[in-house]
DNA sequence: AGGTTAAATTTTGTATACAAATAGAGCAAC
DNA sequence: GTTGCTCTATTTGTATACAAAATTTAACCT
């Protein structure tokens, strides 16, 4: 496979993604630059890249390590990720264009048809993961609000980390589906309250399903 | 005066924030590094820790500016902290401590006391502000969700380069601290829909108080 | 043996040097 | 007058060297 021009951050980043850096590892600037075949420079640069985004910790000449997460951690980040799509369903709903529903609807029936498909097939999970994703994007993106996109992007890296894309119980897939449909009917409707409730109870349906319910502190 | 030893990246940052570096500048890492009496490794590390945080556009190869911001943006920062601390009251409600009330109260006294001295003090106005910005921070501290202080930490910014701290007209001004009273009122009745709606309005009222009504496009 | 201090090593922070890319000036052609 | 080109100057990107700080190791004393 040729090897396809990546920045040093880009393959740090997936690197800590991939989980091929641990959990906390320490991440030290020569070694990596080592690894890399290139200078301190530019691996400091990137370190101090993810550190702004939350996946490095680091401290004073002390250096980077890899951040940790626990589940109350998760249940945070989803949390904010329900008020903030949610959030980007009302702002959307009323700029919605035909076009876009239609958009949107696609790729309900999409994800539809996939979930039809048996359950052993290997693609099926990315497959639905990847039209989950472009759903909610295109509702971001139609919110027209680029700070809310950008917030809501620094949430996500983290869930990608702890391997969130686990297997969903046949009903939660279901009721996750019928969610995205409510969601697009809601906002064909014209109706924003209706269209970022569905969406706060989706995301939070979502963090039930992957992380349990809470702990009672 | 004795200069007190700041970071690169504090120089730089209340440069842009007094708007010493005026709106849209070229950022020349040479420059700044001679200006400062330094190398240009810093200089660059603080540019790139700033364009994170979003004060500063770089573009690859082509360097960095002073970020820009309109009146559009600024709406949508205020819109996007109306539904963050709306929530951290929300998460804020159920958590708060007889003493974190009876704090907020002080503040609410304090603010008060200071709006009924003689409009013409010079000092009035920074000490609402700091007030207020305790406030704020008070309860968003007490939502217990770093996640979501950073968030909007990263709002606060811009609209500080903008000067936003302008003069509220009387009325305006009797508004919000009766908004604050009504806060700490509904947190202390323990009803987060209460605290959280009126924290709601009261960051839309700001708006509307610095930017005024919204151009119909 | 336990704990404290002092070298030695490792690692980060900063400065400088050079390579690559971009922007701009000047000139030529139309 | 305008468009397009080339060459130059400026500026960013990366490598390397050195200084400062922290960590580890070793020695030492009680």
């Amino acid at each position: 496979m040729a090897k396809i021009a990546t920045t040093v951050y880009e393959q740090i980043r997936t690197a800590i993604l991939t989980g091929e850096l641990s959990n906390s590892e320490r991440l030290v600037e020569e070694d990596l630059a080592v690894s890399m075949g290139i200078s301190r420079t530019p691996v400091r640069e990137a370190l101090r890249r993810l550190a702004a985004e939350g996946l490095v910790d680091v401290s004073p000449n002390r250096g980077a390590r890899v951040a940790e997460w626990d589940v109350h951690d998760l249940r945070e980040i989803f949390d904010l990720r329900s008020i903030l799509e949610s959030h980007a369903c009302e702002l959307a709903t009323p700029r919605a264009s035909a076009a876009e529903i239609e958009f949107l609807e696609n790729v309900c029936f999409e994800m539809e048809e996939l979930a039809e498909t048996e359950l052993t097939s290997e693609t099926r999970l990315p497959a639905l993961a990847a039209r989950n994703r472009i759903f909610h994007g295109k509702i971001i993106e139609m919110s027209n609000s680029t700070r809310l996109g950008l917030l809501i992007e620094t949430l996500i890296h983290v869930p990608i980390v702890m391997q969130t894309y686990k297997v969903y119980s046949p009903e939660a897939l279901q009721r996750s589906l019928h969610h995205h449909r409510e969601i697009v009917n809601a906002m064909k409707a014209g109706d924003e309250v209706w269209a970022s409730s569905v969406m706060r109870a989706h995301v939070l349906a979502a963090r039930e399903e992957i992380l349990g319910q809470p702990d009672p502190e």
